[in-house]
DNA sequence: CGACCATACGGAGACACCCTCCGCTTTGTC
DNA sequence: GACAAAGCGGAGGGTGTCTCCGTATGGTCG
């Protein structure tokens, strides 16, 4: 995908697109090594190229984060179209979607931060992303609503946010190797034991 | 609470206890007004000290948020009694303690970052205090499980995660005034519908 | 009351990071 | 081969964290 969107100018010169994708090369690396906050300066140091060409190349540190998770947007989008396939229902479906974007949202050590502030500032090239699934994660949701098998009043968005949340506190919970299922547990059912009467 | 821990040294001067109560109420405002994350120098500068005064009193920003979350853990320690003078059952109580933790982590904006570091990280005066909480969690939660109110499996420091997590995210939904109390239901009884037959 | 010393103060400044600006080089084209 | 546009690199400005050290201040003891 060597174009953003349209083609409003002709194409970018050789050199243009050859540090680009070293770039991005080195940032994957970078930021798998280091988590998601690491200097940019130090990344454009690795690569080789003087800070201007990052920056030029990538605003700020959401459009580097946004470029890279392109390729992963694409392969979430098509786990969920295999789910869609697969499912034996749509409680089941919901099931493995939430674990797709559990999987897409641990990409990176510390997403979870930057995908919040875009959802909140809305003017990242992360939210337009985020709310993409939101909607995905509500079609799911809503497909299970009516079978019976989620809550009713339990609405996408609020899903999507309980993935982001239980992601981001993943991170605190390092030596601890039930929290990651304990966690999951809780989005699923809650602290709460089912009553006979409310 | 002039003193940390056991009596040491002599006691500090005069001078450098009324700094050191002067940038903790300087501090307050400002992290009020500019959220957990501002300046460290600003604050100082507000306080009229010099950066080496406010770095000697607090070594870095969770020693200053741990001095400034100290009153509010004593409010948070009464409120807690409190529960358990006042409330009818056990799972009303943990609710109740849920609700006294979510304001207590809503103290300032940002909280739960430093919050979560500290939890990871251990060595951080924030992480007793995070660990005498969750520890108290836990009692709630043990006494609610035992009156059937509270999920078997379910821990006192998961729960305590997914109220961080709550707040946390809470930030990213602002203008979404359903969002709050959505997150709360999903914390309490998760997305899935009770089934008769799991 | 004056002298002495530990304690504490202030701010200069080292270092890291983000990001911009601009003179120079490279690329594509005629 | 020459010319313009596109792109490059790095110097450097702004901000933030944190340290170091010469100096001032407060407590204490003769």
């Amino acid at each position: 995908m060597p174009e953003r969107t349209g083609p409003p100018g002709r194409r970018p010169r050789a050199d243009a697109q050859r540090n680009r994708s070293h770039i991005l090369d080195v940032a994957e690396g970078y930021f798998a090594e280091h988590g998601i906050a690491g200097s940019l300066d130090a990344i454009a140091r690795r690569a080789g190229v003087g800070p201007g060409t990052l920056y030029r190349h990538f605003p700020n540190r959401d459009a580097l984060l946004a470029a890279l998770l392109e390729a992963r947007n694409a392969e979430l989008v098509s786990r969920r179209d295999r789910i869609h396939d697969e499912a034996a229902d749509a409680t089941e479906a919901l099931e493995r979607w939430l674990e797709a974007l559990g999987d897409w949202v641990a990409a990176f050590d510390g997403l979870p931060e930057p995908l919040r502030a875009a959802l909140r500032e809305e003017s990242s090239p992360l939210a337009l992303t985020c709310e993409g699934f939101i909607t995905t994660t509500d079609d799911f949701v809503r497909a299970a609503r009516d079978e019976g098998g989620a809550r009713p009043g339990v609405r996408g968005r609020d899903v999507f946010l309980g993935v982001l949340a239980m992601a981001w506190v993943r991170g605190a919970a390092m030596a601890d190797d039930q929290a990651p299922p304990a966690l999951d547990a809780l989005l699923r059912t809650g602290w709460a034991a089912p009553a006979d009467e409310a």
